[in-house]
DNA sequence: TGCCATCGGAACGCCACGTGCTCTAGCCTG
DNA sequence: CAGGCTAGAGCACGTGGCGTTCCGATGGCA
């Protein structure tokens, strides 16, 4: 996380042996994870709306046309980066309680949005605007696997009796990663711990009892 | 210098008939009105996305002069313009019955989304990103008062006996329009009325139950 | 060793932005 | 009613990021 404005100064002026065009070059794999790194170090430094390919670029140390041959927008770029980066979609824990579970698992999906990947998606989020191909793409990858993580919580429960089984619908599992999902996206993160706790008592709770 | 005068002189003689400064020129509230008709316009005929300041003034008759001299970018404009044109932030009906009011509601906010308000407010909601402050407007304007609209509803229905007390907190009035909204932006306009209903009869109504 | 797909760098045209300038219409005052 | 003053129309400009293209260099591979 050195500084960005004295490699570009570099670049543009004096320092010849930066020039890559006789450095080390990259391919293949080590330059997809150079850009992907370039990509989310950008976006914690200046966020999504500020994000250009011409910087990141210039922190991956390549090319505007390398990046352009892979990914035909920002957009791209930065959903591919970030999807590459985050391990899996996350998954509530089993703790034997349908309140722990939901808890936990909001608490998983809170901690990425309250991380880079949150700014991403954040971002990702309004570029669907000009793009709705770009929202396929983000229902498929973030989304729809948080509703499987609650209504595999929901099922767990109405096994034990907790849950209603009428309460078992792709709707209700929904509500609480959306809830989540319309408070980030209406106050700046990170997401309190208390309004997950809120989302669990006041709306999910009353909502999937018996 | 000499030759920019030509060319200005030139651009006089062919287009004299569409010059306005020679026409009929507004003023104040009329100027206002044709720059909010022509923003409207322009919202339902490319979108948010493509809409131009440019365009817009273009469409109005206006110069981006009158524009900027009002507002300080697009997103103040849009909004400004749609806020004066819908006519409320709607009301749900009192139909004596919460499950018929909260779908009024709902019904009422689906309206003005599956109409250029809504291209409007899925723009505006991208905007956000780049601008926080932004943000407290759109949820003094849009937000808030929806949030009021079904605490009403809530309370009317508590007062019946068809609502729980427990459930009369800005939280719970919160879930439909959020669940609305969050619909709204993950899918394209217009809104089913078949969505409406769901989100009442498998979310509000077990949720307020007594 | 020689080939060639790919890389980094730089320059380009493009488009919208936001501003400044000039000329002019409409109102308001004396 | 005349003159002044405010504000609007139109145009041109500088700026900045986009996405492309060209060139020279490089590294993997036959």
């Amino acid at each position: 996380m050195s500084s960005v404005s004295e490699t570009r100064e570099q670049n543009q002026s004096v320092n010849v042996a930066i020039d890559h065009r006789k450095g080390p070059r990259r391919r293949g794999d080590a330059l997809y994870a150079a850009i992907f790194e370039a990509t989310l170090d950008e976006l914690t430094a200046v966020g999504y709306a500020e994000l250009k390919m011409e910087h990141v670029a210039s922190r991956a140390r390549a090319s505007k046309g390398s990046l352009y041959r892979r990914w035909s927008s920002r957009a791209e770029l930065v959903a591919d980066a970030v999807h590459h980066t985050i391990p899996g979609c996350g998954e509530a824990p089993d703790t034997g309680s349908v309140r722990e579970d939901i808890l936990g698992g909001l608490r998983g999906f809170a901690k990425l949005l309250n991380g880079p990947s949150g700014e991403a998606v954040r971002g990702l989020m309004a570029e669907t605007i000009r793009d709705p191909d770009l929202m396929e793409v983000i229902r498929t990858r973030f989304v729809e696997p948080g509703v499987n993580v609650f209504l595999n919580v929901l099922r767990r429960g109405a096994v034990r009796g907790e849950v209603r089984p009428s309460a078992l619908t792709t709707r209700i599992a929904s509500v609480a990663p959306e809830l989540l999902r319309q408070h980030f996206l209406a106050h700046r993160s990170p997401v309190p711990d208390q309004v997950l706790i809120e989302i669990v008592d006041e709306v999910i709770m009353p909502l999937v009892r018996m």
